[in-house]
DNA sequence: CGGTGGTTTGACCACGTTCAAGAGAAGTGG
DNA sequence: CCACTTCTCTTGAACGTGGTCAAACCACCG
């Protein structure tokens, strides 16, 4: 019915639990003292491997747990009543999704792998209980829902107020951030979505999104091969994606 | 510098607690325990009357507080380096706004009243004690902060897939919903903003948003005279709302 | 009253969409 | 390994929605 999503991979268990997972470094925990940290160990029990385009949960369906992205990249998108799909979000290693479920206990978008990717499952019942026994966890929960409001308001203000240009150049800054926080090189790295899926999180037709490519491109801004992308001057781009210093136009 | 926005209104203080407060129904602690309800009644101890314009917080202020609206109705706005206004969201008796400060302990926007309301201010420290004792408060947070997070979702979809009728007719049929949740007529009602705050909100340029309205006059399907707004053909406006029935056009 | 903030209407234009066609990349099976 | 399909991306041309600018109107308030 629903395109070929219903794939069954073998879901294999990565490790059981955080303390002994490789991966631990850059996981929701973090920031949380030691002691709680092994408390909280217990909750993350389903590393899971998941192939592109796998669906992690499905809209509509019953919410029982989020997921944190150990390795790989996840989308989340909505779909309207058309059928029309809608990119919300992009989730990178260390990054938490699925909390759109807790207002009315069913999920309000999908989530797919962009690639191969490993997947933390984490009850959200479990994690509930651990919250009110761990003040530190229940203030990051706070932060990280306060957290991806802020970036759907940052999106709403680019949607509403920003040329095509500007939205692609800000786009291209905000994963440079991203990677150079998980201490990545931040001039050049891959997109993690393919240019259709980044024109619809932007906005945009694909065949706008790839014009305004190609003219960064020929200014010198960046150099742009299929997904990989190099920023060649960053400054410029910065000067395009805030532009409060129009006294120096001409 | 900013604007007449320095007011030194004196506040009233309408009650010292939610025990005593008239205005209680519709307030934050609804569907909480009767017990914990009186716990957390120690809580919103400043209910405060604001002026038209008048800010109860400011985009970049330190964060100490959440509010809630008693009475009236707040936006919440973002300004830009440009100094642009941007409309995030709207907030009507009983919602709760300001938790855009959790992230990183400063406000993300500004939130100013729309007409004299009546706000309740709840300490965010206290509130976090409290959480920890309350599980069903600490649900109750994450369940309002999801809302606000699918709310934000659901104008991005809204900015970037729709046109500017459809964004005015779901606009018109949103806020009559939230209305009627609230006991009043869905039917009949003042849009609580201006029409360039409202324009602002969905992304269009007030001239766009008065040209639709008097269309939607035009075709029979709303009654406006200023702010005051009646729907006269509620189904035909979810029809132009939702175009998933595309067979009986013509 | 004049003044200010909000609203309406018209004319014009630009940005980005849509449609169309083709090239390139990637995945699949013989 | 190549041929095949399918998906992704690029480029061009034409169109249309909604923005911008300008002017006038209106309501409310000091």
């Amino acid at each position: 019915m629903d395109g070929a999503q219903t794939y069954q991979v073998s879901v294999n268990t990565v490790s059981e639990n955080c303390t002994s997972c490789s991966l631990a470094a850059g996981c929701l925990p973090k920031g949380l003292p030691w002691q709680q940290w092994r408390q909280l160990d217990a909750l993350a029990r389903h590393p899971a491997v998941f192939v592109r385009r796998q669906r992690i949960y499905s809209q509509n369906a019953p919410f029982y747990s989020c997921y944190i992205v150990k390795s790989g990249a996840v989308k989340t998108v909505y779909i309207n009543a058309q059928g029309q799909e809608r990119v919300l979000g992009l989730y990178l290693p260390g990054d938490l999704f699925g909390l759109d479920g807790v207002g009315d206990g069913s999920h309000t978008c999908s989530a797919q792998a962009l690639e191969r990717s490993l997947i933390c499952r984490i009850n959200f019942a479990d994690l509930e209980q651990h919250m009110a026994r761990m003040p530190k966890l229940q203030r990051l929960l706070l932060q990280l829902m306060s957290d991806q409001l802020n970036a759907a308001h940052g999106l709403i203000c680019s949607l509403s107020q920003s040329t095509a240009e500007e939205r692609v150049v800000r786009f291209i800054l905000e994963l440079s951030d991203r990677y150079r926080q998980r201490k990545l090189s931040g001039t050049e790295f891959r997109l993690a979505m393919t240019k259709t899926d980044a024109a619809n999180y932007l906005g945009l037709a694909v065949e706008t999104l790839s014009r305004v490519l190609g003219r960064l491109r020929n200014r010198g801004l960046i150099r742009i091969q299929g997904r990989q992308l190099q920023i060649l001057n960053e400054a410029a781009l910065k000067a395009i994606a805030d532009p409060s210093h129009i006294f120096l136009d001409s």
